[in-house]
DNA sequence: CTCGCCTATCGTAAATCAACGATAAAGGAA
DNA sequence: TTCCTTTATCGTTGATTTACGATAGGCGAG
């Protein structure tokens, strides 16, 4: 992946080369995603756990239970963890492959 | 680095654990400086030429110059980037060594 | 069915980001 | 010195984020 070797020109001379590069768009978002402390305690909870009821993890945040509920919509669109519905609860868990993914972008640089 | 496998507590017990952890604030910034479409195409460019004036990184995207100088600033608050005075341009390069850290950061997760 | 628990969503307010044009500062050329 | 080029900063506007409390919906227990 990423055949960057061969896109060596000046750059000046093709300035609407980079306008719009999807790969670029797709690393920031899930940059993005882990770009907020609080998602970065999450997702490393989540590791480290396997999976985890989402009032455990208003417990492990100093905030409310609105805001994490946000963070963790946040990371779920990003596709970095799922959630699945267990009775009245909601267990989250990582998506092991958008993290691959996450992973291969930064050594990709 | 990264004991956490001896951090393995109920967390439910200790809810001011996680409340200060320089750790993920450190990791989110960085992250955070990689978190825009724009930027992640700046470090790209730079990490494939090694070295950049700062009017040609501008003319390789389609912002304007006051805005990719606000990005460069960011990236370079961040460690991830480093100018260069040369003359009446600036000279940007990557950061090997932060570079480093983002990438140990990402693989630690 | 009704109650209580768990989670998501709504609405809101403050803060921050992103983008631009205009302008200032610094350095080299003539 | 004066002009031109290059870059950073200022000031502003609109959009987005972050945080919270309040509320609604889903599910099991009794």
């Amino acid at each position: 992946m990423a055949k960057r070797s061969s896109t060596k020109k000046t750059c000046s001379s093709e300035p609407a080369k980079l306008t719009a590069d999807p790969t670029a768009e797709d690393f920031a978002k899930l940059a993005w995603a882990i770009a907020h402390p609080a998602r970065v305690q999450i997702v490393r909870l989540l590791i480290g756990r396997e999976a985890c009821v989402c009032g455990e993890i208003v417990n492990c945040l100093p905030l409310a239970q609105s805001t994490v509920s946000q963070h963790l919509k946040i990371l779920k669109e990003s596709g970095l963890i799922q959630g699945e519905v267990d009775g009245p609860k909601v267990c989250y868990c990582i998506n092991p492959k958008q993290l691959e993914k996450l992973k291969a972008f930064v050594n990709g640089l």
